[in-house]
RNA sequence: GGAGAAGUGGCUGAGCGGCUGAAAGCGGCACCCUGCUAAGGUGUUAUAGGGUUUUUCCCUAUCGAGGGUUCGAAUCCCUCCUUCUCCA
């Protein structure tokens, strides 16, 4: 969320940025809701200024119709009050659910632009020349690893079971990557994949995208979209200490997708799926320290691909391509040699402030209490990870595990 | 599933219809005193919103959440949430 007071006092600078990434401010509306807003609240508090005096007036007073009088005033009040209340509480609603619809502002060194054609690569690793071609659904369903029918008879469409040695190399996958971060001083985590709705409003994932969540029938109970809920969610409505700061936080978790609007898009393989793993990897910093902050996020996800030693290119999001609540995003995408190009296979990002308001974490320095930031960034997706492996490793016959991962299994390769 | 008890400031904990935004203690901060190692004194110490203003003051709200009773609620009533104890 952004300030309202910022948006009020810089109106044309915040309009501009927000127009960067696609987003058309209405000024109007929330200066007169604003003004109306604060209308009200001046005569509703007038009002019960007036109200308290009548009974600090009533507790003196002897005089038996002077009380009389007192009680029919103080009646009269309330009425007006209560009308006053009501409107105020409409009208804050309103403002309030504008602004929780407004996308963060995008860092001033986003580069500028309409959508993904314009994000901006900033390096390759290693070579993408790979003798296999086939697709890693292909490839594992020939070596009987994986089902898609089984997937789709237990649930549906976009569920899927892997079986045997894939299975372990999955969670080899999820060991690795979680020994990784924590070796970096992230502190593991394990949470509750299931939310409710003040959570994903504090992340930002409500109000705006419901429909890309899994929702609990007869609750406010969501399953997870990413471990970045929960994890975020921890430090909510909490004032830390400088001496606190920062901190590190990793968990392995499923994520919960609804996929809306994405039919047609990537179905073969595993790379889109409703139900998938990921280890998430959260920062909350003093904001000054931001900014290196997501560098260090970036760094640490890529240790996991370098170790694996899969190709992948780092692109910076230009402002239309920026998510709702990030002021700036590095993608890591992943070579699919049977597709020939990249995937996102994380996506690390700077909320700055945005979360934080929402959430209501600050901390507090020299008596001024100030709002953290927030990072937060994929360390990685598990499924897309194992699907690139497989690509990658495949040799035509066999899959070569990469030998990191080998303390995690007791095999080193999938054959026929 | 059944029966009770409780939820107060950073923490412990008092208050149980007005003088309580809230005693006391601990912790934190500032200053002072002292100087043989650790202590003493004084003051200060919640959040949000609004007005005034440019830095000071004023106002409103907040004692788990939301309603209600009352001129007036931390205090009484109702609903919900959470925690604890006992019984199945």
């Amino acid at each position: 969320m952004l300030d309202l007071k910022n948006i009020l006092d810089n109106r044309n600078e915040v309009a501009k940025l927000l127009l960067s990434r696609g987003y058309k401010l209405d000024i109007d509306f929330i200066e007169n809701k604003s003004q109306e807003r604060k209308d009200l609240i001046q005569k509703k508090e007038k009002l019960a200024c007036d109200k308290n005096v009548i009974s600090d007036s009533f507790r003196k007073a002897k005089d038996g119709t002077y009380k009389e009088q007192l009680m029919a005033d103080s009646k009269k009040i309330d009425e007006q009050v209560q009308a006053l209340k009501s409107s105020l509480e409409l009208i804050e609603a309103s403002l309030n659910n504008h602004l929780l619809e407004i996308p963060n502002l995008p860092h001033h060194s986003c580069p500028v632009g309409h959508n993904d054609k314009d994000n901006m690569i900033i390096e390759k690793t290693l070579d993408t020349n790979v003798n296999n071609t086939r697709e890693h659904g292909d490839i594992l369903e020939s070596l009987n690893l994986i089902s898609f029918e089984d997937g789709v008879k237990i649930t549906q469409s976009r569920f899927v079971v892997l079986k045997g040695k894939l299975a372990s190399l999955h969670r080899a996958l999820i060991s690795f990557m979680l020994a990784k971060h924590t070796q970096n001083s992230y502190v593991e985590h394990n949470v509750p994949y299931i939310c409710n709705s003040q959570s994903l409003i504090g992340t930002g994932q409500l109000p705006k995208f419901e429909e890309d969540l899994f929702k609990l029938s007869d609750s406010n109970l969501y399953l997870i979209p990413t471990a970045e809920v929960p994890l975020t969610n921890i430090y909510r409505d909490k004032i830390l200490s400088i001496s606190e700061l920062p901190i590190l936080m990793t968990a392995h978790t499923p994520c919960f997708r609804s996929e809306a609007g994405s039919y047609g898009l990537d179905t073969k393989g595993i790379i889109r799926q409703h139900q998938f793993e990921k280890i998430e990897l959260v920062q909350i910093v003093h904001p000054n320290n931001s900014e290196q902050a997501l560098e260090n996020i970036t760094a640490q996800a890529r240790l996991v691909l370098d170790d694996l030693e899969l190709p992948y290119q780092l692109v910076e999001l230009c402002t239309g391509d920026l998510g709702f609540s990030s002021q700036k995003t590095y993608d890591i995408e992943v070579w699919f040699p049977s597709q020939n190009k990249y995937r996102e296979i994380s996506s690390c990002s700077n909320f700055g402030d945005f979360q934080a308001r929402r959430l209501n974490i600050k901390y507090k320095q020299d008596k001024k209490k100030n709002f953290v930031h927030t990072l937060n960034g994929s360390g990685l997706a598990v499924g897309r990870t194992l699907a690139s492996l497989v690509e990658n490793y495949f040799d035509g016959n066999k899959i070569n595990i990469p030998s990191v991962l080998h303390k995690y299994l007791d095999f080193k390769t999938i054959e026929l």
